[in-house]
RNA sequence: GGGGUCGUAGUUCAGUUUGGUUAGAACGCCUGCCUGUCACGCAGGAGGCCGCGAGUUCGAGUCUCGUCGACCCCGCCA
């Protein structure tokens, strides 16, 4: 037998027995006269004390045993001296004195410390990532995430929503993401795609009538990656039959609250506040607010017509506006001022003025262009008549206000402006349905599926980048946790998006047949939603990479560091597939 | 595709600004001492292609160019 109990198990209630424990030799404290092993395993850490003067052999072996050894012991459960109690351990009360220690794998010397205080470099750590998984920070990690998954099971389950599997193996699809290939070898130049997510297969199981579906399932983007972003990554991916907006909310709503419960002990107020996509915009220059901190845009175009302000005068004239974020109870310096400046240009803008309110009055420039009482009221408007400091931009609308965003955030990070702790969700809705890509083409802003508000159909020809869209993003703490949106369920109506996008009806026909077909057969109004479930663990855990969730991540080039994959393969397995590899363009 | 930061012992880092004797520290490893440790303690020791390749120079860890890799950001991510 190769064990009886497991480390983290053993306490006073079993003193007194004998018991086969087999683990990981986590450290060696040779006191001389004394010997004290740390023997762990998932469980829990135990420690083994050696008398050499009584067990000289055991001992000496004991001695030669690197850290990190797979170990067997069989040995006695005795209580520790009174004073010898660690109460800082579970197994602390106890320790085993052993009969026997067998050596069942040797460890060399580690490349990563065990211990998590010696941070090691991400590339080893991702190198040794199964070595790195042993730390009890990373095994937390990993329970959490089985937690995340299960509770996420049991709540949908309870919900009557059923676990359905979607091919991963499917057809490559024109809108989106660029898509993962896969080679087929019985069809010679045809290819699989691995799915961006399950989305028309979700669809589709609607139009089965399964009226409720989830998956917590693997999604594939081949696009360049961020501390966020994984080429291949996990959703909680859910659909639902003769629903709308609000069924959904709630149901999301009801989700995370049981999840956080479930997982942080913390009670999450309900429902949600929300936004639209429009205010959303206008008031934090992005579409994922973080709004643990107050500071918003305002638009003070109106009380700069005709101020005699350049910058201000033209960029009015020239259609554009004047929009300012404050700062309250800041007050910048020259050099603080340039440094500010410095990063808008980073976030495109030209520049922005600086201007410190002291209550009563505004410092130059916008002191000197503003008249008293219009600049009380925008103290008033921006800083609430305290004191504090506004940035002012002007321009283009969508340049500054996103700009304005961008700095808004850097702001809060650079000048530690206080934020609310805790987690903060927020419903942002009525997002366009379509945007212009680089192109200057009319494309989707969330994907072709997506249903339009019924009350702006008709522009959908003539003005379409005014219509809204029935789609949603769940954001908790500036990051944009799901998204989702209630679906077009008319044949009619999708193909015009398709051809709104561009697709002529022959493509639409071949890309999307099989969908447009499913739409003759009956299809009930439906909808739904999809999770980044690393996302989400990574902000209830208060990480700030989703490299830190994953067990087995990629870098930021795409390479898992482990395997070294991607690898070249074999000329006998590009033959079997009909591929040739184009030789490289020399520069 | 673009911008930035970084790469020095097994590991984490200092040294690079201003080129100049033998490249340091901590942790880990090895040896010895130590009977109540739990990040044990004390003493000693080994350990370096300074990422790689060119160049400048009497001389390069240090300066220049290229290259590889990690990380952060922009583009991209329906």
């Amino acid at each position: 037998m190769l064990r009886t109990k497991r480390c983290g198990d053993i306490d006073s209630n079993i003193t007194g027995q004998t018991v086969i424990l087999t683990g990981w030799l986590q450290r060696t404290r040779d006191l001389g006269g004394l010997l004290f092993l740390d023997l762990r395993d998932r469980y829990g850490l135990v420690q083994i004390v050696i008398n050499p003067d009584s067990d000289r052999e055991l001992a000496d072996s004991a001695r030669k045993i690197s850290r990190e050894s797979v170990i067997k012991i069989e040995g006695l459960v005795q209580p520790r001296p009174p004073e010898m109690i660690n109460k800082e351990m579970k197994t602390g009360e106890v320790e085993i004195k052993p009969f026997k220690i067998e050596v069942l794998s040797h460890c060399a010397e580690l490349p990563i410390p065990f211990e998590e205080i010696i941070d090691a470099g991400e590339e080893l750590r991702l190198k040794y990532r199964y070595l790195e998984l042993r730390r009890p920070g990373m095994q937390k990690m990993l329970e959490m995430r089985h937690r995340l998954a299960q509770s996420v099971r049991r709540f949908l389950d309870d919900n009557g929503f059923w676990e359905v599997e979607t091919p991963f193996l499917m057809r490559s699809t024109p809108e989106g993401a660029r898509d993962f290939l896969v080679p087929s070898r019985i069809y010679k130049g045809r290819f699989y795609a691995l799915p961006q997510s399950p989305q028309t297969y979700k669809q589709l199981l609607m139009v089965s009538g399964i009226d409720r579906y989830f998956q917590i399932v693997k999604c594939f983007r081949d696009e360049d990656f961020r501390a966020d972003r994984q080429p291949e990554f996990t959703q909680i991916d859910l659909e639902m039959s003769f629903i709308e907006e609000e069924d959904i909310f709630s149901l999301v709503e009801r989700m995370m609250r049981k999840i956080c419960q479930y997982l942080l002990n913390v009670e999450l107020d309900i429902p949600f506040p929300r936004l639209t996509y429009q205010d959303a915009a206008n008031q934090y220059g992005c579409d994922k607010p973080d709004i643990r901190f107050d500071l918003t845009i305002s638009d003070v175009s109106d009380k700069f017509t005709n101020c005699g302000f350049g910058i201000f005068e033209n960029a009015l004239k020239a259609g554009g506006t004047v929009k300012a974020l404050p700062a309250p109870e800041l007050n910048f310096s020259r050099k603080q001022i340039d440094g500010i400046n410095e990063t808008a240009r980073k976030f495109g803008l030209p520049g922005v003025v600086v201007s410190n309110w002291d209550g009563e009055t505004w410092s130059n420039p916008i002191g000197k262009y503003i008249e008293k009482n219009i600049g009380a009221e925008l103290g008033k408007l921006l800083l609430n008549d305290s004191k504090g400091a506004v940035l002012f931009a002007a321009g283009d609308k969508v340049i500054t206000t996103s700009g304005l965003g961008q700095l808004r955030l850097w702001l809060a990070e650079e000048y530690k402006i206080p934020q609310k702790s805790g987690l903060h969700f927020l419903w942002v809705t009525d997002f366009p349905l379509f945007e212009r890509d680089t192109e200057g083409n009319i494309a989707s802003s969330h994907h072709p599926f997506t249903a339009p508000v019924e009350s702006d159909t008709e522009m959908i020809d003539s003005d379409p980048l005014k219509v809204r869209s029935r789609a949603y993003d769940l954001i908790l703490n500036g990051y944009e946790i799901a998204s989702g949106s209630i679906r077009i369920h008319n044949r009619k109506l999708q193909e015009r998006i398709f051809s709104r996008l561009g697709l002529s009806d022959t493509e639409a026909q071949e890309k999307f047949g099989f969908l447009l077909n499913a739409f003759d057969y009956g299809v009930p109004p439906h909808g739904g939603i999809a999770f980044g479930f690393d996302r989400i663990l990574m902000l209830l855990s208060g990480k700030n990479s989703i490299r830190e969730v994953i067990p087995f991540p990629k870098t930021t080039s795409g390479l898992s560091l482990m395997d070294n994959s991607p690898a070249p393969v074999d000329q006998k397995q590009l033959e079997e597939l009909g591929i040739s590899i184009l030789k490289k363009k020399s520069k």
